[in-house]
RNA sequence: GCCCGCGUAGCUCAAUGGACAGAGCGCCUGACUUCGAAUCAGUAGGUUGGGGGUUCGAAUCCCUCCGCGGGUACCA
């Protein structure tokens, strides 16, 4: 936030060492780690270090010659100004500001910039994300959940970091879990189907995983149940035939049954307040791929082995000139010349950048599918696609069971919305409990909010390449680092605002004046919000949305202590009382930007 | 076999080359006639899986070993 004046400390530190022929490394700047005192801080101990490499050293440790290097330094800058004093120590060089003027002037800019406070500049690239792949005529679980609010955080976190960004979903619509599906609800099950959406979307997989009962081989099985099993195989075989030479009944009861599902993931998605641009159906892309594949087969990049009996393959090792096996060998086409996943996902990678003219294109998918998008993105470039380079697989550990891996087919899965309905009946406890006076009507809105919340917020702060043991008490929990935690900060500062009857125009109108002895509580809540820009701007290009979940509890912290230190209504003096209000309003304003940016919401009371 | 990921406090997790490895939960102490206690302040808890190396400096990078998970030519 403060660029300007590191430019000119920079500058002046160039000189000086060009002066006295010291060969100054790249400086890395940090906020100084000690609470309390706010301001910047970097080292030598590179320079020095090269220093002594080219034999140009003192003779000195290198611990000691920046040491030197930073006193001299600091005795050189002497007062720059906005800067109250320097301090050279240990082989660093730490800039403290002047408190007043600083903090005034980050709270002017939040007030100033609103909901856009920390909006990075237009990056002038187009991403697009993709996420919210479940497929169809199963129901949503809670995978599927830390899936689209990873995605969608991200999406949030790079729109706002200033690239045009485009979401995208994919469900996957074929294959033979659909059909198996098609085929018992058509056998057993027909119009018996419950009319709302998330009934009938658990219904869907019970029937799945009935029918995969069914068609499954038992041991000790009679010879009139193996006859049945194999009748019923024959039954599915010859749908899956019928579906695929486009029949036209078979579709029409494909697409209903399949609308079904869209209806309950637009509903979830909605919920999740999710607004998808672009989706992409796996149906869609089958013909359009089998066409590339042709291609690649013309340009010598695909073998095809069809004549002797295999499929089409791509031996991506042995045309990247690779000693070692890495990439291995793809199939790219059935040898009955049907598409695979890889097939689909080529094309579909071919029409993001030929019609949606992509620059980078991110895949949040679960990381057992680490090896398949390697292969497609090295495919993709010898393909020819420069894009390909700018392809990322955002993998993320998938989420499990204590007793084991989430199975459809067994039934053995925790859906969003049973997760969903158990926290809104948590935390309208916590309301009954902690804000009886809360009016009726509005307990059911702020439990959604807190519900999904907590939810949110506990998928996004762990780490994306671990892996989630879901435990429903861990989930919906609302105490310590949570998501309702911070929502609470911004309950509480919303509380005052309101308390103070203080307006909007009002909190800008004035600047406030913050020239009285600031507390540490202030300073570390001050410092917290000053962060913002550069969070967003991390957790964007790194793709990481948990950089932003961090930031958002130690915002929210600063928040809370500040509060219990700090009279802010009560203060004594009027000018303390005016400047508390307009850093309480920018901290309000900030969390809010933050929890939006993770997905969450922010409500006004709790 | 090979490839990828992981191993940090009792438990769940942060910190990806910088100052003393930090939080939450749980344990124990305190703080509500006070701007909302879904909160705050404090105590205790660590040879960062083992060993070696690079570096002024390593949880972080390299090598090696151990353990766990995932993947590994016509599933997705």
């Amino acid at each position: 936030m403060f660029d300007q004046e590191r430019q000119n400390i920079e500058t002046r530190i160039t000189a000086f060492c060009q002066q006295h022929d010291i060969p100054l490394a790249a400086l890395k700047w940090l906020p100084i780690p000690f609470a309390g005192e706010w301001g910047i801080s970097t080292s030598f101990f590179q320079t020095a270090a090269d220093e002594a490499r080219a034999g140009r050293g003192q003779g000195l440790p290198v611990p000691q010659r920046a040491g030197q290097i930073a006193e001299q330094v600091r005795d050189f800058l002497g007062q720059p100004a906005g800067i109250s004093r320097i301090e050279a120590t240990k082989g660093y060089l730490n800039l403290y500001f002047v408190t007043g003027e600083y903090a005034r002037r980050v709270v002017d800019t939040v007030l100033a910039s609103g909901p856009d406070f920390g909006r990075g500049a237009a990056k002038n690239e187009r991403v697009m994300v993709e996420y919210a792949q479940p497929n169809t005529h199963h129901s949503f679980h809670i995978g599927h959940f830390r899936n689209t609010i990873l995605g969608e955080s991200l999406a949030r976190l790079v729109d706002f970091a200033g690239f045009d960004t485009v979401r995208a979903s994919y469900p996957g619509d074929l294959g033979l879990g659909v059909i198996t599906v098609l085929w018992a609800y058509d056998k057993f099950y027909k119009g018996r189907e419950p009319q709302d959406i998330h009934e009938r979307g658990q219904w869907l997989l019970k029937i799945y995983a009935e029918a995969t009962n069914l068609l499954t081989a038992k041991e000790n099985e009679t010879p009139e149940e193996t006859a049945q099993r194999e009748a019923h195989e024959a039954e599915r075989r010859e749908l899956y035939r019928k579906w695929d030479a486009g029949d036209p009944e078979i579709r029409q009861l494909w697409l209903e049954t399949r609308e079904w599902s869209l209806e309950e993931l637009r509903d979830i998605l909605t919920m999740m307040d999710v607004k998808i641009d672009v989706w992409f159906f796996e149906s869609d892309v089958d013909e359009p791929s089998k066409k590339i594949v042709d291609e690649l087969i013309r340009r010598g990049i695909a073998e095809d082995e069809r004549p002797t009996g295999g499929p089409v393959i791509v031996k991506i090792d042995e045309k990247l000139g690779l000693a070692k096996e890495k990439y291995r060998t793809a199939v790219i086409l059935r040898s009955d010349g049907t598409t695979l996943y890889l097939t689909k996902d080529l094309a579909l990678a071919g029409q993001k950048f030929d019609e949606f003219h992509v620059d980078r294109s991110v895949y949040v998918v679960d990381n057992r599918q680490s090896l398949h998008f390697q292969q497609a993105f090295a495919i993709l470039k010898l393909w020819g696609f420069p894009q390909a380079e700018k392809c990322f697989h955002l993998a993320y550990g998938f989420v499990s069971l204590p007793e084991g891996a989430m199975s459809a087919r067994r039934g053995r899965v925790v859906l969003f919305k049973e997760v969903y309905d158990e926290a809104i009946q948590r935390v309208l406890a916590e309301i009954a409990e902690k804000n009886p006076e809360m009016p009726a009507g509005q307990r059911e809105t702020v439990a959604k909010q807190i519900g999904l919340g907590a939810m949110a917020y506990a998928m996004l702060s762990v780490d994306n390449n671990k892996d989630i043991i879901f435990d429903i008490n861990e989930a919906l929990n609302f105490d310590g680092r949570t998501g309702p935690y911070i929502q609470n900060a911004h309950v509480r500062a919303n509380s005052i605002l309101k308390k103070a009857s203080i307006t909007n125009d009002q909190l800008q109108g004035t600047s406030p004046n913050f020239d009285y002895e600031l507390t540490k509580h202030e300073i570390d809540l001050i410092e917290q919000v000053s962060r913002f820009p550069a969070a967003v701007e991390q957790a964007a290009l790194e793709y990481r949305p948990l950089v932003m979940a961090t930031y958002a509890y130690e915002l929210a912290n600063a928040f809370h202590s500040f509060y219990h230190a700090a009279p802010v209504i009560q203060a004594e003096q009027a000018d303390v009382r005016e400047a508390r209000l307009r850093l309480v309003a920018a901290a309000r304003q900030t969390i809010a930007n933050a929890l939006r940016l993770l997905g969450i919401q922010a409500p006004e009371i709790m």
